[in-house]
DNA sequence: CGAGAAACGGAATAAATATTCCATATTGCG
DNA sequence: CGCAATATGGAATATTTATTCCGTTTCTCG
């Protein structure tokens, strides 16, 4: 039993990548069925995250117990054990994280050091989202559309504030023209857009009515908008020529906003480079 | 058995972007739990695919039943016919993130792209070295302090201003009475310093002159000051109680701002605990 | 061709997961 | 304040899904 374990077990695929190696490097002389589940899993490697063992065995055209011992020959305990790395794989950290979350709420650990851990932690797995799902020819075209623009607006309102904020800063810092709109005095800053400006509107659930009034406004004018929101789906996205989406893992009801931050200032400092 | 199907069932969405508008369109005045469900569902809509009632229940922080009375509301017959909808849709994420960060990093320095990568890049060792550095006990000391304040006072402008801003949006969501020194219109808010009252001061190189004073004035008037800064020998260091540092890693001239940020979340969600 | 080994498939079982139900708590309203 | 209606959480149950086991079939090689 524990050398049969060894021989099986021993060299179960990490990541992905290393699975589908695995696969390609198996001798042509496999066994029938087990060849057929090669190709199968090979050709549809995208829906293992999504499909029970009966699915894929019915796809490969095989019986659900050679898919189990499929699984086995590639060194995993079993069916549920390879599905968690497809699963794992898509959006990183997810699972883990959700677990870490209730072992931490169990063990009713409030520790400042294990709070800092978790943010740390949720920082890093949004960080490494953006960088998975950013759609490129989107970013390239909110930086063309901003680069022209002879004022840039910047609006965000509560938790997008500070995203904001920090924007204006650096566009400050690089000289580009830039009004942030805070709704500092309930003053309507609306009249300032004009011919030649563009609108950068952030915004998240629930989505603030004062961002989505002034992209509204801006639309109207025939002005060019960006939206950084958290779905594609957003209202915001109705009425922006680009959309950018971010998705911040959080912690509770906490975002640490590091994905978002560095999505933004992406954005402002490639478009300071293509004013130059 | 069959009306109340009608009455529930006659509406559930056939699409994911059906689904997310439903949930746009729901009334503000939804119970507790269901509003939760709500929430947690559009931000993660492409996590119901690879998770089950469990996960998604323990992530929105409600028992697996109210997930099930949320799949009902929105018309579906359960879970499982809501996640068969999700299943159908599922298209996997783009490669793995090492090898996308790669890719980014390649096409030419000079590409937004490239520069997301960089930024992305900044902000993850910035949060390791703050992982790694971080003193627990000071920080258990600034959560002490805090947690006993009357009202906390927060104080960041230029770089540190989006930090203290967010702080801000966090003490307020958590019904903790605490005050924003913005420098605007140049009013002076010093006399608002009460006794039983604290200072969270934030401020890097080149560090402010107003953040400075307030930090001073309170530690005259015997208020305890907790400073968030780049160094032990920033000049706010002197006149604080408890001193926090954290050390960014820059792009360029710039400064992703993730570990201040987790830092001071930490902080905030700590003091918030620590005060029921 | 025949003995032994490997592969196979399906039926039985175990485990995970979804779903319901109901006692208790909360809310809204007269 | 007290009643009715609604919402809630958890434990019990049903269902689905994974996994094992073993009798049978199919290869392999002397």
């Amino acid at each position: 039993m524990a050398e049969r374990r060894e021989q099986r077990g021993a060299t179960a695929p990490a990541s992905v990548e290393a699975f589908l190696a695995r696969i390609e490097g198996m001798p042509a002389t496999l066994p029938r069925r087990m060849r057929q589940c090669a190709d199968y899993f090979a050709a549809h490697s995208d829906r293992i995250a999504v499909s029970t063992v009966a699915d894929l065995a019915s796809g490969a055209q095989v019986p659900p117990s050679a898919v189990m011992r499929f699984c086995h020959i590639l060194g995993f305990a079993g069916f549920s054990d390879m599905q968690r790395l497809f699963r794992a794989a898509f959006v990183p950290g997810l699972s883990d994280y959700a677990t870490r979350l209730r072992n931490l709420r169990d063990q009713g650990s409030g520790s400042p050091a294990a709070l800092l851990a978790e943010f740390v932690e949720a920082g890093r797995s949004s960080l490494e989202s953006l960088a998975k799902m950013t759609d490129d020819a989107m970013l390239g075209r909110a930086v063309g559309l901003l680069a022209v623009a002879q004022t840039v607006h910047v609006i965000g309102l509560r938790r997008a504030f500070p995203v904001a904020s920090y924007l204006a800063y650096v566009f400050e810092k690089m000289e580009i023209p830039a009004m942030l709109h805070d709704g500092i005095g309930a003053l309507d800053h609306r009249s300032a857009l004009r011919v030649g400006d563009a609108v950068l509107a952030i915004s998240f659930a629930p989505y603030s009515e004062e961002t989505l009034g002034l992209a509204q406004q801006a639309k109207t004018r025939g002005l060019p908008v960006v939206a950084l929101t958290d779905h594609s789906t957003s209202p915001l996205a109705g009425t922006a020529d680009v959309v950018l989406t971010v998705q911040e893992v959080d912690f509770g009801a906490f975002r640490t906003l590091s994905a978002t931050i560095a999505l933004a200032l992406t954005l402002a400092v490639a478009v300071g480079s293509a004013r130059e």
